[in-house]
DNA sequence: TCTGGGGTCCTAGGACCC
DNA sequence: TCTGGGGTCCTAGGACCC
């Protein structure tokens, strides 16, 4: 794949996804305030237009459950599955229009534009009016020379009224006055401590942060900001990635609804997320050459708070569930303390690698791990056929930690999917 | 009572080496 | 007065993202 056609970027960004995605199939919740729920119910992640008036994003929700209900709004957990489903759908519609896609994230990706005779704002109203006919779900799109114009520009579609829907930047005469339109802090990859950094030099706009002294921008906010500087006049740093990178971490963590003190069950929901990171790891054919456990308590009583991680780290990488719970086992012991009341525990596994070519050197080592092997295959082969959760460490009672989702849309995807398959 | 989860990249500074 | 000067590697933590 060669990306010498790429004449403009573009970012199409799903409006208020999870809320969306749950509309699609529940035509009773548009045109009001609707919030979707972080796990257990915790805090607002996704918000209708309307919600969005008097709901500010990230919310708890015991803070705003009083004032959504007096606007007749409704609450909904999230629908992981839904989303992750409707997500793929979306992609593959947009794959279908173009190789060069770049998932950005699950409700978001950069496409390359060829150079065309209707003209980027043309293809990009297309596209919209496709996924909206397909999917109900209105996205925004931004046209720009790079990624981060390629924001700007995507955020303009969303707010202003005229645009309805897409804005293309590209060799625009509008340019700087959309950059004048956009507060500092609203720049891709700027966040609050750059616009603390900027503000004593008067820089309050996108504009006003082009035209810094790169030198200065270097200097001062590293690399980083000087890719992002030459961004936004126009000079491509960010290249579309059109294969995902390999993971080099990963993790599984969880908060839990009462606190728990115990040694006993407090390693039993690391376990549980030990077997839910491998099993990720796993199904990727990684193995890791490092455990990290990490536990808190309620960090927002900062009387007697207590958190802490440990790693262990291994001379050879391992993908076996038994042995990556032994150094799990290692790490826990470090950091359980008694008599505090803990509310997260979390396992992160890293220094992924493929296992191909590490499996023959650790048999090698230690004979006993063919044994163990065989036997995690097995692990496999079981949770495959009859669901995850099947066969366990004995330490993880799988279901025990289970979080609250206590308004969860029932279970469209299989089903409605075939209705809505694309082409 | 109740306040998410999963990532990446970059830098400063220490350890260590010649 | 004054304490080599580079290098490399590793890690913790900051910053930022969705």
């Amino acid at each position: 794949m060669h990306l010498t056609d790429t004449k403009a970027i573009a970012l199409l960004d799903c409006n208020n996804f999870y809320v969306s995605a749950e509309s699609v199939f529940n035509p009773k919740l548009k045109n009001k305030p609707v919030v979707v729920l972080s796990n257990n119910d915790g805090c607002v992640v996704s918000r209708s237009n309307e919600a969005k008036k008097f709901i500010p994003m990230g919310a708890p929700f015991f803070e705003v459950e009083e004032i959504l209900e007096e606007n007749g709004g409704e609450v909904l957990s999230s629908n992981y599955e839904l989303y992750g489903d409707m997500s793929r759908r979306i992609m593959n519609t947009l794959r279908a229009y173009t190789p060069e896609i770049e998932v950005y994230s699950v409700d978001e990706a950069f496409l390359g534009l060829a150079e065309t005779r209707k003209g980027f704002d043309f293809v990009g109203r297309e596209i919209r009016e496709k996924i909206d006919k397909y999917f109900g779900v209105p996205i925004g799109v931004g046209i720009a020379e790079t990624k981060t114009l390629a924001k700007i520009a995507n955020r303009i579609a969303k707010k202003s009224e005229k645009a309805n829907g897409v804005v293309d930047l590209y060799q625009s005469p509008y340019r700087d006055i959309a950059l004048d339109r956009t507060k500092v802090g609203d720049i891709w990859e700027v966040g609050r401590a750059t616009v603390e950094k900027v503000a004593p030099l008067g820089v309050r706009t996108a504009l006003d942060f082009k035209n810094l002294d790169l030198r200065w921008v270097k200097k001062n906010l590293t690399v980083k900001g000087g890719r992002t500087l030459l961004e936004l006049r126009g000079f491509r740093c960010f290249p579309l990635e059109l294969e995902p990178p390999p993971k080099k971490n990963t993790c599984s963590s969880g908060s839990f609804s009462e606190t728990v003190s115990a040694y006993g069950p407090l390693f039993n929901a690391v376990s549980c997320h030990l077997d839910t990171a491998v099993a990720r790891i796993r199904k990727h054919r990684l193995a890791a050459r490092a455990v990290s456990v990490f536990v808190q308590t309620n960090r927002f009583q900062a009387a007697n708070y207590y958190g802490d991680s440990y790693t262990y780290k291994s001379h050879y990488p391992s993908d076996n569930l038994f042995e990556l719970q032994e150094w799990a086992r290692i790490c826990f012991e470090r950091l359980y303390r008694e008599n505090f009341r803990y509310k997260k525990v979390g396992v992160i596994l890293e220094g992924l690698m493929p296992t191909e070519g590490v499996t023959k050197r650790m048999y090698d080592s230690n004979p006993q791990k063919e044994k163990l092997d065989r036997l995690n295959r097995a692990v496999d082969e079981l949770n495959k056929k009859f669901g995850r959760g099947t066969v366990h460490l004995a330490a993880a009672q799988i279901g025990k930690w289970k979080m609250k989702r206590e308004m969860m849309s029932p279970r469209y995807t299989t089903r409605i999917g075939e209705v809505i398959e694309v082409h």
